[in-house]
DNA sequence: AAAAAAATAGGACAACCGTCCTATTTCAAA
DNA sequence: TTTGAAATAGGACGGTTGTCCTATTTTTTT
């Protein structure tokens, strides 16, 4: 059927799970029953629960870098690959509603467990952060291009946490859009 | 020295540990060592951890409101009250850089856990919602005051999460004088 | 001072955790 | 078909967790 290891079966089942429970909720248990394979075998893929985490970890990594990248290729104006990125919002609002923003959770949640591991899940950030200064300073906003950067990366943080919390599917909408404006008005300060 | 009760002193010792490291992660032991009793006396003032978690949020709630009803009593004007609002990023921004946001981390964590005090903690969330919303009415935005209140609290999240996740106070202090200039052009935008 | 109540200590408990070990099975190379 | 490596299953392990129980101490009341 698919030519998945059972290696890439266990990283794709964690990667769910510490997105659904969280990291340290989540058991090897939990994954030995998604993926359908003993406790035991488990140490024959991984050494220990950290190095899943890090696994997990570089698939998102490689997956968000490869979808910047897309980005980057198609001849689009700067301005709509950041629209792009606003609009992860709406693409994945029904998991943010359930689960949060899967970069914002387990940086919070690492933060918390003082865990090895995050400055890793913290690059994830910095992907995006170094990704849409990358597309401000295209933009003509060279001086501030990192603050900027730094400015919608919150936001989206902000909406995917009260999304989150109230359940509310119709705020990141509306967020959404003013987000839209705001890049709109930051554009048009340029041109003007 | 201190007519603060052992209960007192538990929930005391509970709220700081699941602020810094989460409510999971905290352990029995752990509230114990830090209050200096035995494990075992725990549970002659709480019958469950899950009761100290309601009990840790009941005082969480009590002190913000305290806080905001204390901003409403003073003449002060709506626009300076939301200022103080924003302001508690500055106050508190050393603890935010190390453990974050308190109400948004435990909604956060919560949430993941599907802990059954998920909704009485996100009270937490509706009481500055609420609030803030109270002041923007005052402010004369009636039609959408809900939406800038959650406006103010989603930014106010992302700001906390970023200044976490990159260990960055300046990124609070940036963030607090422009949102200060948002909040001066809706004021502005009413008067002309 | 005696009696009752409140508070505390310390250990027992079952369950679960991450980890590890050792048989056994599967499968490909010879 | 034989051989050896790769993969898997299942259980044992020590430690920790939340919970509970029972003495003992402390405090209050009479």
């Amino acid at each position: 059927m698919s030519d998945k290891t059972t290696r890439d079966h266990i990283v794709e089942a964690a990667d769910q799970l510490f997105y659904a429970q969280g990291f340290e909720h989540t058991s090897f248990s939990d994954i030995a029953d998604a993926v359908q394979i003993s406790r035991g075998n488990f140490y024959y893929h991984f050494k220990s629960k950290d190095e899943i985490l890090d696994a997990v970890i570089n698939v998102r990594l490689a997956d968000r870098r490869m979808m910047l990248e897309r980005w980057e290729i198609d001849g689009e104006h700067p301005a709509d690959r950041i629209r792009s990125f606003i609009n992860i919002l709406i693409v994945n609002r029904e998991k943010i509603k359930r689960y949060g923003c899967p970069v914002g959770t387990l940086s919070t949640e690492l933060a918390k467990l003082n865990h090895a591991s995050q400055g890793k899940a913290n690059e994830l950030y910095t992907l995006f952060r170094t990704w849409l200064g990358r597309q401000f300073v295209a933009l003509g906003c060279e001086a501030d291009a990192d603050a900027l950067a730094m400015h919608l990366l919150a936001r989206s943080q902000g909406v995917a946490a009260l999304a989150n919390a109230f359940g509310d599917e119709e705020f990141i909408k509306h967020e959404v859009k003013q987000m839209g404006d705001w890049l709109s008005s930051c554009t048009k300060r340029r041109a003007g």
